[in-house]
DNA sequence: GCTGATGATCAGATTCGCTTATGATTGACC
DNA sequence: GGTCAATCATAAGCGAATCTGATCATCAGC
């Protein structure tokens, strides 16, 4: 029966053969002559063919054709081994693997690129697919459970069934037209004044108006676009302001000007979740530290352009 | 250890993988479940990672990360040990294998192109080597112990420290131009005439030479060649008369004709040997068994041609 | 003819691997 | 909420495989 085949087999036939001798080969594998004969005799069996000439007395065996057969289907098994070695190795250090990560449109845009340029610096074999077709996140938590995704940026509240990294606090601003009054944006003033932002049926659009209307405004909005360029690109030409998440503003623009508002509508808490049922690659772990920090360190850096007016 | 990894391993990882649940894939391998389940834990033993999350309960496993990785890489070793084992058919069949032959002069030229011919036609995968280097069959012999060549055609007693295969016994006969005298050819009378034939040092030469000095008969040589026909050639161009292996004639060349001599010069006896010491490769018998067909069908066809005149 | 090197073989102890039986968990269903 | 059914893991037992150590058989070379 070939499947009683063990590599051990191979790697005694293949002693034997760069040996010269069972003897040598023994010694070579840490394994008495005793133990090597009887591999080769199970080889031997397996194949049903005898691998070896062995002339009695002191000259050594020889290959038989078959046995040469073998040999040479053995080095390509033990090759296909050995890659799988290496396979498993890489993907155990982490620079290696699949990932699909669920995602939504302010974290592709301004966190993302950062994270994956870093990830595939220190791991260039990893294979990672982005979905971002429901703005619902509840569907990507499915998914996560499902196991078509591995790993899933959200907003808010975290299912405790999941396992996840807090990003970071992600302030809501207003974007404006570069010859605004200066100071933070009285939102109560906003009143009726014609806004752009993002449609409701994406998760950031529907956290902003959510939080628009604990304070009590109903935003009349002229222009609603998923594209935050084109949002932005909106306020530059004057047709209104924007009140958006800080990580979605592309802050080098100098159309706009980004201020922070009066009274302050709560954060969107950003978070990366996955399940906790499921084992994660090494390369996922890695990722969500590079995305932890990358988030990090991207708030840090588009806080002082909020406050410099 | 990676050399405790066994082919049932995989096997059993595979199964689990495509049935789902380590119960079917028992049933399908022939094991019980509880089997399948130390396999697959002996296997994540070697590879030092979980192949598998089980959610405890009715849920089905699933593969980890790492599972599908080493999954990937047990068809590939699977499909390596397959091909093997398809090689190893083919070759046992007789239909594939290396062949080193050792031949010579007349044998390469009547006998070959025949039995290569229809081993190809039942074994394409064969790899045939034909040596013909040496005119010194002991030469040949040599090679066949130390295992350089599988086979050897020689001629004369066969030493019995080998195994062989008696092919037939080839008649020593002259060739002659079309207009020589009807009847076999009195040697004595070729004494002092012109005579062609092969050099004193290849095999086929040797043996007439010896031949015709056993009866007395020194010949008297003005054109010697290794090519049987260039020396037929100038048979018939009346440049002399030549004594040769019956095998070594194109008797389908209208500028000869061949003769029996008188008296008749002893046939070599054509055998085809190999090492007893060594296991010969299924092809290799086969070979044996058309070369002995082919060997026999010859002389029978050309004897004949012989008789004719 | 002796010597030394070869692999095969045997006996014994250990380990491995399969089966049977049981346990533990949990989703599904009533 | 309780029962059922399906899941895999684990323990115990037993037989086979396998390794070690020792011995045997063979034979090239001195």
């Amino acid at each position: 029966m070939w499947s009683d085949l063990s590599v051990r087999h191979l790697l005694a036939l293949r002693a034997v053969a760069e040996e010269g001798t069972f003897g040598r080969a023994a010694s070579r594998l840490g394994f008495t002559q005793s133990a090597v004969s009887q591999q080769v005799a199970a080889l031997e069996q397996v194949v049903g063919q005898t691998l070896f000439d062995r002339p009695s007395g002191p000259t050594p065996p020889r290959l038989t054709p078959a046995g040469e057969l073998i040999l040479r289907q053995a080095e390509l098994v033990l090759g296909q081994i050995q890659e799988a070695e290496h396979e498993l190795d890489r993907y155990v250090r982490g620079v290696s693997g699949r990932l699909a990560i669920g995602t939504f449109q302010s974290i592709s845009a301004r966190v993302l690129p950062f994270t994956l340029g870093r990830l595939r610096q220190e791991a260039p074999h990893v294979e990672v697919v982005l979905v971002e077709e429901d703005p619902e996140q509840d569907v990507r938590l499915g998914a996560l459970a499902r196991g078509d995704l591995d790993l899933a940026f959200v907003v808010g509240d975290v299912d405790p069934a999941f396992e996840s990294q807090y990003l970071g606090a992600d302030p809501h601003i207003a974007i404006v037209p570069p010859d605004f009054p200066d100071g933070p944006v009285d939102l109560e003033a906003l009143a009726g004044q014609p806004m752009v932002g993002q449609p409701a049926d994406d998760t950031c659009g529907l956290l902003v108006d959510r939080g628009l209307e604990r304070i009590g405004l109903a935003p009349n909005y002229v222009f609603r676009s998923h594209d935050n360029g084109a949002v932005q690109g909106m306020v530059g030409a004057g047709v209104g302001i924007a009140i958006v998440p800080l990580l979605t503003v592309d802050v080098t623009d100098p159309a706009v000007s980004v201020r922070s508002t009066k009274p302050e509508i709560e954060p969107r808490r950003l978070s990366i979740v996955w399940s906790g049922d499921r084992t994660l690659a090494p390369v996922a772990e890695r990722f969500v530290a590079i995305a932890a920090d990358v988030c990090a360190s991207q708030l840090a850096t588009l806080q002082p352009h909020l406050a410099a007016r």
